[in-house]
DNA sequence: AACCAGGGAAGAT
DNA sequence: ATCTTCCATGGT
């Protein structure tokens, strides 16, 4: 067992950090405690780490603890890199300051990209979520972890690609996927596994690339794509103008009686370039 | 009961 | 290239 304490200097709300993670009702997340655990793999071994928060958005300081000491290195670098802790969100708010976005970025101060905990679990996650209400969504995406993956001391590993690629497309029709659904999650899952699309490679190229690489993949879209970019990964400028949730929001923000138009998207985002991400961020949140 | 949901593919123009 | 239709199922 081994613990570690962390102080940022930047603003950093993560208390939003644990409200969005608890959307997933499977995540391990003590709102009262203001901590979660998170399941890693590593080198084929399963690792638990526990974070915590001890201060406060202006002052963040955390609380990191595992039981491998032997990892302990490269633990804390998976969950500084994970939460983005490096970031400086003070300098992004600041960015905003005079936009059409400062008086949200006023009332949201310090909202970082919640990341999802692993690259395949963020792209599979999002498929399975295209088109659905939140709710069911979560609903399908349970019971996707809880027959395919594998739950230890109480947190829930993903499932892997190489289980997931044997399955058939009636086992989760069962599950209530629609058949078009399982295929992608199956077919996907079968092209990782054959290594023909490699997440961790993927991760080195920029932007525009991986988008044009993943769109090729029946199943992934420009909406999957653009929220593994800013969930998966962490980009910094995402806009992602066909969700919508974002349509709602500048709807809201803007005080429009319609939802608003590609073309009237792309004009009120051209200010907040090189952090659209954390505008949608933002716009989401101010919409929950 | 009708329309929507943090879409995407395939077909039609 | 851009617009429509269909897919599939629960939520409101």
């Amino acid at each position: 067992m081994w613990e570690e304490e962390i102080k940022l200097n930047t603003i950093y709300d993560f208390d939003y950090s644990l409200y969005r993670i608890s959307f997933d009702p499977l995540a391990t997340v003590q709102i009262e405690e203001r901590s979660v655990s998170i399941p890693l793999v590593m080198a084929n071994e399963k690792h638990i780490i526990h974070v915590q928060a001890i201060g406060t958005t202006k002052q963040p300081r955390f609380i990191v603890k595992s039981e491998d000491i032997s990892r302990k290195e490269e633990i804390l670098h998976y969950i500084v890199d994970l939460f983005e802790w490096k970031k400086d969100l003070t300098k992004i708010r600041n960015h905003f300051i005079g936009t059409n976005l400062a008086s949200l970025f006023d009332v949201y101060p310090g909202t970082p990209i919640v990341r999802d905990f692993d690259l395949y679990y963020s792209l599979i996650k999002t498929i399975i979520h295209q088109q659905l209400n939140m709710k069911f969504a979560y609903v399908l995406s349970n019971r996707f972890v809880e027959r395919y993956g594998e739950n230890v001391d109480g947190v829930w590993f993903y499932p892997t690609p190489e289980r997931v690629a044997s399955i058939k497309v009636e086992d989760l029709r069962e599950l209530q996927f629609s058949g078009r659904k399982a295929e992608y999650v199956i077919d996907t899952s079968k092209l990782i596994v054959e290594g023909k699309l490699d997440l961790d490679e993927l991760k080195e190229k920029t932007d525009e690339e991986i988008l044009s690489d993943l769109i090729k993949i029946r199943g992934i879209g420009r909406w999957t794509a653009e929220n593994w970019l800013m969930f998966g990964l962490g980009r910094e400028d995402h806009f992602p103008k066909a969700d919508i949730g974002i349509q709602k929001a500048v709807k809201k923000l803007l005080g429009m009686d319609r939802k608003p138009t590609k073309e009237e998207l792309e004009e009120i985002s051209q200010e907040w370039n090189p952090y659209r991400s954390y505008a949608s961020l933002t716009l989401w949140r101010s919409i929950e």
